[in-house]
RNA sequence: GACCCGAUAGCUCAGCUGGUUAGAGCAACGGACUUUUAAUCCGUAGGUCCUGGGUUCGACUCCCAGUCGGGUCACCA
């Protein structure tokens, strides 16, 4: 492989841009006045042969140079119009600069519209500008349609680097930018659903001295100034909760989660995260306001035109399963009447890994994901998980060795994980030893004990309901795609 | 982490049971062409065949190790 200096193909734009400059045209231009999208051109010629006089710019994607005239098109967000540069139009010295001009600049044209032959919208040059001389080649493949099917010959296809290099990814695939225009607009949909349910969008600390509000390896770094350890967000819940003890009813925050552990088709270490909380709601309540917001999601997904055949058709209420029972179905027995050596003995049987280094609750969820999670195709909310495996949870009205939780499953993953939120501070200080001693005893997701989230509970915390959505996974469910890699922009990568 | 597959021109790929100057299409460069659309036609240039060992008269090809990537499974409440 040669090196970028010597490449033919890069000395080749580099000698166009110079002879730019000599000729006294600047390769990089600081604006352009579009009267028109590509799509708002296309749209303006309507049925007509003739049409308006338009300018509109964006990046050269095609070229057919054919002599004295030459066909191109240009791509811009909207989608893209055909140009038709011909020497009469546009003189002898405009029509050689042309030849300065490469697949993969972005330029902006004058023009007025008009149909060829073969019926295609199309501007009839009459001047065009430099606005940003590619010096790098874009590799746009040819394109054909057969059959109403868009074919791509050659093209930019290895999955490593589209995923290193996602601007060129998306400026050569209009199919990658529609799903992260349909992702914005799901989440567009949530902030619009929950705010009109006077919910308050909220931002809290990212970095934090300690981490809870869910069980994962935590990224650690380290404030200078303080000299402390500070750990990037494992879960949004404590601090939102202690803005409930603050007095804001309603709150929510959508941003990123950290957990420092693998990376695969479902899993990112950086994760978009929509947790809310809602004084004097419990997870009944909660459950129906899932059920809602949902079905809000699916229906922006389903507006969106590359994914209207892929959104699900949501029909609440979902089917509501009991953990307890469930996973007594999948075993043949009760599972929390075994004792902890039948556990591990099941958990052998179903495959668990390293089972002898697992606490008690962390046995029994393993032995509920082995049998039952991923089974779960349609939405359907599991309910009343052992209080074990709960730490922030209230106890279950009537059943105080179970809490008021549920998660959500679609596609056989977990999209939503919910409680009737724990505020009684002295059973949340007992459940924060029990989590220190499983901790002390090497479960390593074991939470600690944070005294100052205690401290906020003993001030009086309202009853409240929370949910956390994992927002990359609903919109996966929601679109069909397998691979989180998919749905976030810059997902992470060992570097080059 | 296990198994399978892959790495050759800027991009997408071919290259047989090992054989001497490693090919194609697109992109690039030169030429022809004033309604083309995977434009077409003629010509030119472009390569550390992932890295390191080994086998062999000879390795892109076979073997071993490594690196990186992809897929499947497992793990990650």
């Amino acid at each position: 492989m040669t090196t970028d200096e010597q490449n033919f193909v890069l000395k080749a734009r580099r000698e166009k841009h110079d002879a730019l400059l000599e000729r006294g045209i600047a390769p990089y231009a600081y604006g352009f006045r579009r009267t028109h999208t590509a799509a708002a051109a296309v749209a303006a010629l309507g049925a007509a042969d003739e049409g308006e006089r338009v300018n509109v710019a964006g990046r050269i994607v095609a070229w057919r140079g054919q002599g004295k005239t030459s066909f191109a098109h240009l791509a811009d967000d909207s989608g893209r119009i055909q140009l038709y540069f011909r020497k009469d139009d546009l003189g002898e010295a405009l029509f050689e600069t042309l030849k300065l001009f490469d697949i993969g600049d972005v330029i902006g044209v004058a023009g007025t519209l008009f149909r060829t032959k073969t019926g295609e919208a199309t501007v009839r040059v009459s001047g065009a500008e430099m606005l940003a001389k590619s010096l790098r080649p874009l590799p746009f493949g040819k394109e054909e349609i057969v059959n109403g099917v868009l074919v791509r010959h050659s093209g930019f296809s290895d999955p490593e680097q589209r995923y290193r290099q996602r601007a060129v990814d998306l400026a050569v695939h209009p199919e990658v930018r529609a799903a992260f225009v349909a992702r914005s607009r799901m989440i567009s949909a949530l902030r619009a659903f929950l705010d009109a349910r006077g919910f308050l969008e909220v931002e809290t600390p990212v970095l934090q001295p300690l981490y809870g509000g869910a069980a994962a390896r935590p990224f650690t770094t380290h404030h200078n100034a303080l000299d402390i350890p500070l750990y990037l967000r494992i879960a949004d819940e404590l601090y939102l909760k202690r803005l409930v003890v603050g007095g804001f009813d309603a709150v929510y925050e959508i941003g990123h989660d950290f957990r420092n552990e693998g990376i695969d088709r479902t899993h990112n270490p950086e994760f978009t995260m929509l947790e809310w909380y809602q004084a004097y709601a419990d997870y009944s309540d909660m459950m129906v306001l899932v059920e809602q917001l949902l079905v809000a999601a699916a229906e922006s997904v389903r507006a969106q035109p590359a994914f209207a055949e892929a959104a699900p058709k949501l029909r609440p209420p979902f089917p509501r399963v009991q953990w307890v029972a469930a996973l007594d179905a999948a075993l043949g027995t009760a599972a929390l009447a075994m004792s902890d050596a039948e556990l591990r003995a099941a958990a052998v049987r179903a495959d668990v890994a390293k089972p002898d280094t697992l606490s008690r609750p962390r046995l029994l969820d393993e032995l509920f994901q082995a049998h039952v999670e991923r089974t779960l195709q349609e939405p359907t909310f599991v309910l009343d998980y052992p209080v074990e495996l709960s730490p922030l949870a209230k106890p279950k009205r009537g059943a105080p060795e179970l809490t008021e939780r549920f998660e959500l499953f679609a596609g056989g993953r977990e999209l939503a994980n919910a409680f009737s939120e724990l505020n009684d501070p002295l059973d949340q200080r007992r459940r924060f030893e029990a989590q220190a001693e499983l901790r002390a005893a090497g479960d390593e997701e074991a939470s600690g004990i944070d005294e100052d989230y205690l401290r906020a509970m003993e001030h009086g915390m309202p009853p409240m309901g929370g949910v956390g959505v994992g927002i990359d996974r609903l919109f996966m469910y929601l679109t069909g795609i397998t691979h989180i890699r998919d749905v976030i922009l810059f997902p992470t990568m060992r570097p080059e």
